[in-house]
RNA sequence: GCGCCUGUAGCUUAAUGGAUAGAGCAUCUGACUACGGAUCAGAAGGUUGGGGGUUCAAGUCCCUCCAGGCGCGCCA
């Protein structure tokens, strides 16, 4: 079922010719929605807009749904839309398996790249951010039908392999007896030691060689590192209720296999030059290039993100990327993409994106990075959030503090503010689902009959009944901008304004107090308000429980 | 030096070029002893960093300046 905006602006559309860009009311005295295409029609014309208005109204018929239309200041056309055709949208997203969220024509397949931890480091709360915000793109475009692929590319390979297989070896280190802990503290010491001492910094060296030549005793501690790593990550994801899972892991190693290849490839077709005894490709807008091979001969990250797109192309089939990681690394895939295209890996039938969040900065508002003794571990936050309430609230005020602003911009870590409880947080969006459960519970308790064969919203009698009907209606269209927008903080500012259209509805409009066919129409509208806070809390990521 | 991002109330923030810039926190005042007070109603708090420009209309677009952050060839 198409959303009630994309509805009535077809309908619009198809009578008048112009895209009337139909958008939500700023005010409730202004109607439910309102267009400005009388203005933009007048100003091009020089024509007064409000006759033009009245043009536009007198031609459209759209009684079927809407009240009368009205004009408005300068030539506003405001549309208010019928209760009983609101009462009749609710009853059919409740009814709607889907939640009337609109499920795609042409699924896609969808690769998602997010997360990425490196291997023998803890998740910290930079990682956080990655995480949930991918985890949320990969439910809301689940639940659009499309097919959903997860990437995890984690940090798997390179340098760092050599100081920490050489400081595991003379340390004797048992690593059956190894955790994820312990190998980030391994990783401190082998630090330390490589910058202390020439001698061992040799033998690291040495220990890549000899990793990156197959040699059987280094890959068997570096395949023992990675399985120590990912057991962690999958303790950390399964904390914090995220879908990624062992089988989504696709590290930097997984591609070594092609990096070669492409090289010959893309030098052959005279796409990547030599330039400084280095293999690159140069790409419009940028002064540096894509460095494909260095002048050692050894191979970076941007080759092994073009192997990625092919691998995903070749073998998942993808119609869609999104990348998520910080900001800082936007350059990267823009080249990456760049190189993809010239390539011809990467068609222009499909889409790459690259969703950039801000960093999370320290109390002093300096980048937040990870020191020495100073690193605020993932495990640490959710255990101060966990004092203070229960690991399902706890999480939601987590995630819906990141959530809930605009990706790009940076955020100062704060532990208070991102466990807060009250306001406009994921816990008060969890109290409200409570609290329309708790009623429904005591309906159901007094005999009223709410299963999908009698769930009815047959009055919108009140102010606050048609409000919270209108903000039901405007789910599925939500729904569809997040999943092509990728803003989550879209709906989490929708689902916040939900709640409060229940707050109003809860103060005004008695349910169980009322009689006939009020007290259930009300009902209804409750599980109708229970499903859509349910869902779109499960879109973020957050549980909602129906007690607290 | 080049490029990208950010600047909105004391703090955290929202706003597809549209009507009186909308919230939360904190502050102040209230809510029939409550269909769950992790709530609700109200008050106060803004020259949207400064200055130009475009437009019927600018927080939003353009120019410029200021402040802060990030990225700029062989780490990933």
């Amino acid at each position: 079922m198409a959303p009630l905006l994309a509805t009535l602006n077809d309908r619009i559309q198809a009578v008048t010719g112009i895209d009337p860009e139909l958008r939500p009311a700023t005010k409730p005295q202004f109607g439910h929605f309102q267009t400005n295409a009388a203005l933009r029609r007048g100003a091009e014309q020089g024509r007064n807009p409000r006759a033009v208005a009245a043009e536009l109204t007198a031609a459209l018929d759209l009684s079927d749904i809407c009240e009368p239309l009205e004009i408005a200041g300068p030539g506003f056309i405001n549309i208010r839309v019928r209760a009983d055709v609101l009462a009749r949208v609710v009853t059919a997203n409740l009814l709607d398996p889907h939640s009337g969220i609109e499920q795609a024509g042409q699924p896609q397949a969808v690769v998602v790249d997010y997360s990425s931890p490196n291997v023998a480091k803890q998740m910290h709360v930079g990682h956080l951010r990655s995480t949930i915000i991918g985890d949320c793109f990969t439910r809301v475009l689940a639940i659009q039908g499309h097919h959903v692929i997860r990437q995890n590319h984690i940090g798997d390979w390179g340098r760092q392999f050599g100081m920490l297989i050489e400081q595991i070896r003379d340390e004797q280190l048992d690593l059956d007896t190894l955790d994820l802990a312990d190998s980030e503290a391994l990783y401190l010491r082998a630090n330390a030691h490589l910058t202390a001492d020439p001698e061992f910094a040799d033998r690291a060296r040495a220990r890549v060689v000899a990793l990156q030549g197959g040699e059987p005793e280094t890959l068997a501690i570096w395949q023992r590192l990675i399985e120590i790593s990912a057991a962690g990550f999958a303790a950390t994801y399964s904390r914090l209720g995220v879908l990624l899972t062992r089988d989504d892991i696709a590290g930097e190693s997984s591609y070594n296999a092609m990096l070669a290849g492409i090289c010959t490839d893309l030098e052959a077709r005279g796409i990547a030059t030599m330039d400084n005894g280095a293999l690159v490709v140069f790409v419009p807008g940028f002064d540096a290039p894509a460095i494909l091979r260095n002048s050692a001969g050894g191979y970076g990250y941007d080759v092994t993100d073009v192997a990625a797109i092919r691998h995903r192309l070749d073998d998942f089939h993808a119609d869609r990327l999104v990348y998520v990681t910080d900001a800082r690394q936007q350059d990267h895939f823009l080249k990456v993409f760049a190189v993809a295209r010239q390539a011809g890996y990467l068609p222009d039938t499909v889409a790459a994106e690259h969703v950039g969040f801000g960093m999370v900065l320290g109390a002093d508002g300096t980048p937040f990075k990870t020191r020495e003794g100073t690193a605020v571990h993932l495990d640490d936050l959710l255990d101060e959030a966990e004092a203070t309430a229960t690991p399902e609230v706890a999480l939601a005020a987590i995630k819906y503090a990141d959530l809930s602003n605009q990706l790009h911009k940076d955020y100062v870590f704060d532990p208070a503010r991102m466990t807060k409880t009250t306001g406009d947080t994921g816990p008060y969006l969890q109290y409200a689902h409570a609290r329309v459960s708790s009623i429904l519970r005591l309906a159901v308790a007094e005999g009223e009959q709410l299963d999908d064969a009698h769930s009815v919203v047959t009055t919108l009698d009140k102010p606050e009944e048609q409000a919270l009907a209108l903000a039901l209606v405007r789910f599925p269209e939500v729904v569809a901008e997040v999943g092509e927008t990728l803003q989550p903080h879209k709906l989490c500012g929708y689902l916040y304004d939900l709640a409060s259209q229940f707050s109003g509805f809860y103060e005004h409009c008695p349910v169980l107090k009322a009689a006939g066919e009020t007290r259930h129409s009300r009902c209804v509208l409750g599980r109708a308000t229970a499903r859509v806070l349910s869902t779109g809390l499960g879109l973020l990521g957050i549980a909602a429980p129906e007690t607290m």
